[in-house]
DNA sequence: CAAGTAATTATGCAATTGTATAATTAAGTG
DNA sequence: CACTTAATTATACAATTGCATAATTACTTG
């Protein structure tokens, strides 16, 4: 459809947006690209076609790069977490349930693909060599691995169980682990796997390492 | 020490070598810069330049870079699985002994060290659009699946415990889920665990999971 | 020991990369 | 409406990349 704009005033050749409509935008585009290319196919060039600008706005908003991969990977892991941490219960739901909401969260799209996945291994990497990269691996691991720790003691205490704060952190490693590792096995090789059937083991698994009984049911009462 | 050749007869400028031994220090080249630098770093110059050889030497054992880099990925992940299932246990070794140390193998050095998940997370951005690649990963993944569905099966048969086929599947992915997660967290954060602490967990979801009481006394048995 | 051959080096090149800097121009302000 | 400012584009550049090709040279074979 023609631009409502009159003939003798010409379009405009870009327009002004919102600093943080930008950043967003360029984020998106690096995430969207380290998805499908890898680290790799995420250039400077790309990522700017992608976000409908010119390559030099990438500069303008980021440092370098290297600032710009940083926040991608932020808020790649961030959005991971509260994706899977959001239950959509009613209030005052069991603890219970709110832990099997986690659990099958995790393991389902949008968290569990292999875009997801692939971006995860792909930022990885750098967190070896760079530190700031190590910093903000650490903060967003150790947010999700909390979040599943007070889930798991909100479970115990509701069910009158009582549990150390040593083995309560040795239950989350693990059950953190069943997460971390059936997430990326779906991510790495889904045709492996039938619809539902890694919710179902994670379920199961986290239930035998807490020595409790989850259901999948449990979300619809 | 000085080489035992007179002085009118020239040191050789370089030395010819069985194209196995070439390929393997290339490859070994490759491994150790991936693990240190990520695949940025693996250019075909440093990788040559490591493997003692100048560059126009990859071309001539492998059609490409790519090609290259897909030996590596093969060597690395077949490597991983034979120390991961190298049990050295006496002959005749109960099965829950070899289950006992393939879980403790998978989680700590050489197997879990930052070095080998950065090498494989580097190679995992590539398996979504590469289809060899792929190829190699679901067939070293599902070598070290089976393998461990080998060794539960082995333990439950020597518990005089039946388990279907469906079931058995179900704890080979869960305990194969929980190695890949802890591997990966050691990988990734190896600050955040105290020497020893991963096996431990380890031991303890794969037992829970599989109603076992597995213990790491049982080695030195 | 002569000659061939394959292993290895040496050199060059086109493409791509991140970044720097200059040139535009959309939009706010008085 | 002028004028300023910062958002955005446009252009250029040095460095690095994988690969191709030609030039050497170590070793084998008769």
């Amino acid at each position: 459809m023609p631009a409502v704009t009159p003939l003798d005033a010409p379009q405009p050749k870009f327009k002004r947006e919102p600093a943080e409509i930008r950043k967003e935008a360029l984020i998106s585009a690096t995430l969207a690209l380290v998805g499908e290319r890898g680290v790799r196919g995420a250039t400077v060039r790309a990522i700017s076609e992608r976000a409908d600008v010119t390559q030099g706005l990438i500069r303008h908003y980021f440092r370098s790069k290297e600032d710009l991969i940083l926040a991608a990977y932020d808020h790649h892991m961030t959005q991971m977490t509260e994706i899977t941490a959001q239950a959509d219960l009613p209030a005052k739901s069991p603890a219970q349930a709110r832990l099997v909401a986690f659990v099958i969260n995790g393991l389902k799209p949008p968290v569990a693909t292999s875009t997801s996945v692939s971006i995860w291994a792909s930022f990885l990497n750098k967190v070896r060599e760079d530190t700031r990269m190590r910093e903000i691996h650490q903060k967003t691991y150790f947010e999700f691995r909390d979040r599943f720790e007070g889930l798991i003691k909100d479970t115990y205490e509701e069910a009158g169980r009582v549990v150390s704060a040593a083995q309560l952190r040795r239950y989350a490693i693990a059950c953190n682990a069943v997460l971390d590792g059936l997430w990326m096995e779906e991510g790495a090789l889904p045709e492996a796997f039938s619809e539902g059937e890694l919710p179902s083991i994670g379920l199961e698994a986290v239930g035998a390492i807490l020595g409790l009984r989850l259901d999948k049911e449990e979300l619809s009462q």
